[in-house]
DNA sequence: ACAATAAAAGATATCTTTGTCTTTTATTAT
DNA sequence: ATAATAAAAGACAAAGATATCTTTTATTGT
C-alpha cells in the first residue's frame, strides 16, 4: 500500500513530462513519454487516453499529434490528476474501514486520520502542475533515472 | 487507493475485537469475530493465522481454543499489525515514484510527503493495541455496525 | 481410545489492477 | 486521393488481492 496507485503515479510523472514539453513548444507522444517515464508504453496510453478525456490534458492525431497542455491545464492543482485516476477514496472515509466511524463518534485514530488526510489534500490542491513542474526543472529532481 | 489494504483493516479490526474479549476474559473463534467485525470468515482466518505467527496474538485449537492476547501483545504498536500486513510501503519511498528523488534532490512533494509520513508513523507507532482499545471500550466508537 | 472442537494448511475461485496486442479513427503531408 | 502518423478503442493476458472450500493437525472432554 502506497499512497497512489500505480496509474497514478504514472499519469503524475506522464504529466510533469507533456508540461515540460510544452513549455519546450513541443506535442509528444505516449512512445516518448513512456520510455522518459519508466512506465509500461500501452499502458500509459490507457492513462493519458482517459486525461485527455477528462479535459487534464490534451491531445492531437496524426503526424506532428501528441500530448500536451494548455494554460489552463498547468493552472490546475495536481489533485484533479490523482482524483481522476484513484478516486477520491484516499481522503474519505474511516482509515479503518470502521462504519460507525465518524466525527460525533469518531474512532480513537479518527483525528490523527483526518489531520494527515487534511494535510494530504492541502498538498494536493494547492499545488499546481505548474508549479510542481518548474520546481523540478529548476534541477532539484530528475523525472527519468 | 485507502490507506491500508482491506486485509489490514480486517487485521486491525479483529486485533481489537480480540484483545477486547480477552479482557472480557475469554478466547474467540474465527466465526465469532468475522460476524462481528463484518469480514469474511474463512479469509479473515489466513489473516489470523499470519497475525498469530508472527506472534503479534495468540492462538489455542481444539475446544475452548480461539484467539486471544498476552499482556505483551497488548503494549505493542499498532504499526505492528500494519506492518505485518501491508509491510513498510506506506512509509517509505518517493510519494510518486519518482526513483531520483531523495533527501538530496527532493521532488517537490517530497516534504510534503515526509511530513505527512512522520504524522502517520508517529500515530501507528505510538499507540498501543491497549490504549486503542481502552478508547473503544469507552463508547467513543463501535467496533461493528 | 474416541468424538468433538477449533486452528493450520493447502487448493482453488473470483475480482481488480496492471499490462499487452490489434484494429479503428482522425489528421497531416505528399 | 493516398500514404504515413499517432491517438482512440476494444479485446485479451498476467499478476496480485480478496475470498471460499476442503483436508489436516492439535487439543480437550468423555
Amino acid at each position: 500500500m502506497s499512497f497512489f496507485s500505480k496509474s497514478c503515479e504514472y499519469a503524475l510523472r506522464a504529466v510533469f513530462y507533456i508540461s515540460r514539453s510544452t513549455q519546450e513548444g513541443k506535442k509528444v507522444g505516449v512512445k516518448e513519454i513512456a520510455e522518459n517515464i519508466q512506465s509500461p508504453e500501452a499502458f500509459l496510453g490507457k492513462i493519458l487516453q482517459r486525461l485527455s478525456k477528462e479535459g487534464i490534458i490534451q491531445s492531437a492525431k496524426g503526424p506532428n499529434g501528441g500530448f500536451f497542455v494548455t494554460e489552463e491545464n498547468i493552472k490546475r492543482p495536481i489533485s484533479d490528476i490523482v482524483l481522476s485516476i484513484d478516486g477520491k477514496a484516499l481522503l474519505t472515509g474511516c482509515g479503518l474501514g470502521l462504519k460507525e466511524c465518524s466525527e460525533d463518534k469518531p474512532c480513537p485514530l479518527h483525528h490523527y486520520f483526518k489531520d494527515i488526510r487534511e494535510q494530504l489534500k492541502g498538498m494536493l490542491d494547492n499545488i499546481t502542475i505548474d508549479q510542481f513542474n518548474n520546481d523540478l526543472i529548476k534541477g532539484k529532481v530528475m523525472l527519468r533515472k
